[in-house]
DNA sequence: CTGAAAGCGCTTACAG
DNA sequence: CTGAAAGCGCTTACAG
């Protein structure tokens, strides 16, 4: 009966502390319950009397109360955020990108923590991520040593590449069929009457660049023609501008160009149309992607689209599938498609994709 | 000496939960010293012995340790996650301000989350963010209802607005002085000589419209000029395409156009050479922002450039603030620059602000 | 400078 | 279906 055990001997509450920080206790007591049913209340598919859970519902929306996400998260061990490492945030490819996981994270009831890297190096930011204890780890347009990999995997913090590929690492990875769109560009741009090809590189480390390349290249040689050029861009306008400035101006120019990116075809029909060549007459242009400028009506770029929505679909059941990554690392490519455009010269019996916008009565409305 | 007491009665450690994570617990042990003395040793300015911190550090590093995010942010309550809430991600002027926000947020040991909120209700994203304790909230293009403005303020996470303003939310604001961007056009445009002025619209809802709008007729009328037209863009290319193809069609067309965005402006001159309209000889051209291709050759738009850098280093000062957010709401609003380039025509005596990127020895690089 | 201990706000076996 | 209680991994007065 000593009042030792009553009263507690630690800290007061400190004042700084609760602060108007509305708890399930503050709900329990208002709702009449007790601190374990206003949880189960907030619990889908916890066991509660349904009249227990209104009554709960009730009190909490009169307090205003939202379960602790951070509490939540640190005894579950699951936080619902996933790591959204973007390298690119300002490649146009990406927004869309970015919007598509924040969209559909949102809607299975996570978050993106938005992870911007130092420029070749994401490393350096895994330890952050890791530390919020992220649900997952999606890395855009970069790659992650072996060791950096190893922490994610030993921290069980399931880690995926998208739009690049290195199974070394021991990474599953979500991309497209770069090849397979490489070769698409290469059978349109020779059925339609070129000889002389040439490619613009986005940058020369990343896997996306070597496997258009490569795939480009074999399947000029398949069909008999050769490569005349290949010259760096950077994935950028103005880097890919100078580039493309010296290429056009020698007398052997070629005829037909093959873009890692489609801001760097437009910059190719820019420097074009500034030296007096006709696009597509005089000069043929096909890119990877399809980001708002492509469809504009100065450049009607013909491109190899990506399928965005259906990446981040994957990607998303990857990361959240119940039993978790394949054991055994898996590359996810998804097919591209071309989009026929103005800006290449068409192939016999080939037509446009389709009419283009700015003719057409009820042109699509974008947000 | 019962060993009632020495026996915890609630559950055992389940296995799922420890599985394989190390705890400040476990640096303890193998440092030789108590789980505070770890926490002390990764709590900056913490009274800890150098030796005992190196000893600890050293600890953590053989296993691998990082202290678990989400129990200091519950004990702390101070998550160090900042709700970054975007409505157009895809909107070229936003991607370029998520890489700043990420990276100075990163440097400051913060992280951004990000909140991509239905289109026309950020008030929507506003309970999931506040359910992980954010510190603070930033909505970009757009606002928030009084009800949702007081629901953060309440929970004390302060809540600003980047790039729109709504005092009468009681909100602070961080955007750019719209007004003065549009008065430098509107004079830029008068002392080039022009007579027909029309305005091209963003969203008419959003506040920097309505600032921009405001302004430029004011300063038109007060030098003795009229606005013509004000048609409607929503901030969109293909919208403003089609508004600017019916506005350039008509025998009265305006011979000076001031844009609400430089994707609006880009349209304006597709549009204009579409019809056989020279730029600037026919028709001059000045928008807002100074987005990528605003300044690709074939645009080369003269524009109202915000200080992106200097509006996200405010809204993090804002943020911040160790007294937190001024009682009174503010409205910062930061200082625009006009950058002349070639898609309006010149008043006397003045010139580009530049010579061309593409006419220079070194051309400046960019990422 | 250090350790023992309370407590942040939850979830979840456990025992009715 | 419900409540009492342990415990998630930390920080931080408190008392040396």
């Amino acid at each position: 009966m000593k009042g030792d055990e009553e009263r507690p001997r630690g800290r007061r509450r400190a004042g700084r502390q609760r602060d108007g920080r509305i708890t399930s206790l503050d709900v329990a007591e208002r709702a009449g319950v007790s601190q374990s049913a206003v949880s189960r209340a907030f619990t889908p598919g916890a066991s509660v009397a349904p009249a227990t859970r209104a009554r709960v519902i009730e009190a909490a929306n009169e307090l205003g109360y939202r379960p602790n996400a951070l509490a939540r998260g640190l005894i579950t061990d699951r936080s619902n955020l996933v790591a959204l490492v973007v390298s690119r945030p300002t490649d146009p490819f990406y927004p869309p990108i970015i919007e598509r996981f924040g969209r559909s994270l949102q809607a299975l009831g996570m978050h993106p923590l938005l992870i911007v890297p130092p420029i070749d190096d994401v490393d350096a930011a895994i330890p952050d991520v890791l530390q919020y204890q992220v649900d997952a780890i999606v890395i855009t347009a970069a790659t992650l040593s072996s060791r950096m990999a190893a922490e994610c995997a030993k921290a069980k913090r399931p880690a995926v590449l998208f739009n690049r590929t290195t199974v070394s690492h021991g990474l599953s990875a979500i991309c497209c069929d770069n090849a397979g769109g490489a070769r698409m560009a290469a059978h349109f741009l020779i059925d339609g009457g070129h000889s002389r090809f040439a490619f613009v590189a986005g940058r020369r480390d990343s896997s996306t660049t070597l496997e258009r390349e490569t795939a480009f290249v074999a399947r000029l040689n398949e069909r008999g023609k050769g490569l005349a050029r290949s010259i760096d861009g950077a994935y950028d306008y103005r880097h890919s501008h100078q580039a493309l400035g010296e290429l056009l101006a020698r007398p052997d120019r070629p005829d037909a160009i093959f873009c890692g990116n489609d801001i760097m075809g437009c910059a190719a029909i820019d420097v074009a149309r500034n030296l007096g060549l006709r696009v597509p007459e005089d000069l043929s242009i096909v890119a990877f992607n399809d980001t708002d400028p492509a469809s504009w009506r100065a450049y009607d770029l013909t491109v190899v689209s990506q399928p965005i929505e259906e990446m981040v679909a994957t990607t998303i059941e990857m990361i959240t599938a119940p039993d978790g990554l394949p054991a055994e690392p898996v590359i996810k490519r998804l097919p591209v498609r071309l989009v026929v455009r103005g800006s290449a010269r068409l192939p016999p019996g080939v037509q446009r994709s389709s009419t283009p916008w700015w003719q057409r009565e009820d042109p699509s409305r974008r947000g």
